[in-house]
DNA sequence: ATCCGCAACGAAAACGTTTGCGTGTTAACA
DNA sequence: TGTTAACACGCAAACGTTTTCGTTGCGGAT
């Protein structure tokens, strides 16, 4: 078990001073060449590379972000990730995960801990718990010590920094103005709570459609899934969406929120005997792996996650590079606030067999 | 925007030395009671929190532990890590994440970046690449400058670690049984290419399941997928499933070794005219998403992905705690050996739909 | 008055780096 | 021969902690 050689070891060993080290090793014109080359053969031999904390500590910035998401197993969240994770390490970066599990206070706790130095911005999406309580002082203190915050899908306008985001409202907009293009009259709408913000927006681009095009929105056409039915209880949601479809048997189109709700009416109309999309065609949002393998295979928006991982990273680290020469700046508050930007990533509606 | 507060100026602001802060803090009796309370209003007051990186250097230890897995956009993947993560949490370990994208070079890379004292041990599953090229060396590398690894799903004998797997080769044996207990003679087998070892694995356990029942492997009922044709192109997959079942009409069962190419044979079979579970009968391996929710839905063998990464965890985080003690015990390398485990976590047959 | 012990605190090292500045040596130049 | 500049290198501070080992002052015992 041979420990991490360090400066210090190779300075003693070579009888030279830790600084020499230091400076051969990043070929500093100051130290001769003959010590340079010896220290740097040596330095090779024995594998040496810098110690990541000490030069953490040192530059004050760990080079890696923090990602904090309400859940991992779960397509979307995942895609993000991998955007975030390929950019990062393009730029240098590392990512550091933490895990809310849709919960306030382990959203909190999360942020806490790794605040502590061990990250140098975050790149997060709101948990719900959250989101319901509207309380979003972690987010503001982590921004006051100069931590940089990325927000993604889940945001909220309360908070000053940079969003990626995807058009909620254009793409349902687009979706729900494809059914009725394709002549559907009755289009339901399978919806989450009001509080979850894409499911607002969402909501309003499927009201907003509707109105467009003259049609009366009737609220009996309207399902909004409590989220205690969680992913896990499939049995519930079937039922519910099946007591929905009873009580509106001329609905001939369903736009639901997320690709779950969308398949399991599927599922449900056609256990109801309806053909799809003869009888009632479907799309739901969120381009995900139940999308493309369902039947039939499911119309979504997608919202390419993998971009906006990307985008997110971008905007973060772009930022953090930036502050190190603002450092002196201190506080233009002013100007600073101007400087935040929300990306909006253009949805697409992908064709699949659910619509026609 | 101010900065975190630090022992120092903790200090210097309430006119004492940084230790008396320091053990203020941490409640030391050698301090004063008045002095104590005082230092402690302070500190909470300014919200402070001991720097992350500054312990880390101190400790020589960092509280984190870092996952080196192939791909994150992946169900069973996911899973794992929100297994480990959870336990980590719980013993207070934050985890940090790099991607191979079944890369050599990228493993090696990331692995690198983080053994320079980012991380205090891996949990990992190793590439398709390095799986193929056989090159272990920055395993048995981290390993020698003293920072344990802990393997899980794809592993290698070869290594001295821990490793938490599921048996591939039972769970396989089982699964085909299953089909053969429901009446199917003509089982056909979806699998990868060798050097996958689970794939490898579950080979062998469908012709051990065959022997034991007697009935004779035949080659042409065995289709190996090669791996060029990565997840995205679904129709390559589709049309080489497609040519398989048209070269084996007796075909009454498949076998196949992920879910995704189960819920593509069983899309090919129904393009086929074939019924399911009626005219074939479907097990996948792996139990994700798409299981779940295929129409029909699929009869699996469930790695139960969460408990391998908890345990993965257990076993990592054990081993850091425990290497504690052992710093001064040194090489006693024969005894060492001795300790590595592999934990084998239980495969089970989730029955659907897809069989009788 | 001397010694001891204890309570309460400070100085400094250590973790592994980088870097500004100081210093000694040498060779060139006046 | 004395001055100087370039060269090659070492010292020490700094990043923020924890912890070992002092040091001080004071009351009580002798």
């Amino acid at each position: 078990m041979k420990r991490k050689v360090t400066l210090k070891q190779i300075a003693k060993e070579l009888d030279v001073s830790i600084s020499t080290v230091s400076r051969a090793l990043s070929n500093s014109k100051e130290i001769g060449e003959e010590t340079r080359e010896k220290i740097q053969a040596f330095a090779r031999f024995y594998n040496y590379k810098p110690n990541n904390i000490a030069l953490s500590l040192k530059n004050r910035k760990t080079k890696t972000i923090g990602i904090l998401i309400p859940e991992i197993v779960h397509h979307f969240f995942s895609t993000v990730i991998r955007g975030i994770e390929i950019v990062a390490n393009q730029r240098g970066y590392n990512v550091i995960i933490g895990l809310s599990n849709e919960s306030f206070s382990k959203e909190v706790i999360n942020m806490e801990m790794l605040a502590n130095g061990s990250i140098d911005g975050f790149i997060l999406s709101i948990s719900k718990e959250t989101l319901l309580h509207q309380d979003y002082h972690h987010f503001k203190e982590t921004i006051s010590q100069g931590i940089p915050i990325v927000m993604f899908d889940r945001v909220v306008n309360e908070i000053d920094c940079d969003k990626v985001i995807v058009d909620d409202f254009k793409g349902s907009v687009n979706a729900v103005k494809k059914l009725i293009t394709n002549g559907c009259k009755n289009i339901a709408l399978i919806t989450t709570m009001d509080y979850v913000s894409v499911g607002r927006l969402r909501t309003q681009g499927y009201l907003q459609a509707l109105e467009d095009s003259k049609i009366h929105a009737k609220g009996d056409l309207i399902l909004k899934i409590d989220d205690s039915l969680v992913d896990e209880d499939i049995e519930a949601l079937e039922n519910e969406i099946e007591q929905f479809f009873k009580n509106n048997n001329k609905i001939d189109a369903v736009f639901a929120v997320n690709e779950l709700y969308a398949v399991t009416a599927m599922k449900v109309a056609r256990k109801l005997n309806f053909q799809i999309p003869e009888d009632i065609q479907v799309i739901g949002f969120t381009d995900g792996v139940l999308s493309k393998h369902a039947r039939p295979s499911l119309t979504t928006v997608s919202q390419h996650g993998q971009k906006m991982g990307e985008q997110a990273a971008h905007l973060l680290i772009d930022r953090l590079e930036l502050d190190n020469d603002d450092d002196e700046v201190e506080d233009t508050d002013f100007e600073r606030d101007m400087n935040f930007k929300t990306v909006v990533i253009e949805t697409e509606i992908i064709e699949r067999d659910s619509t026609k």
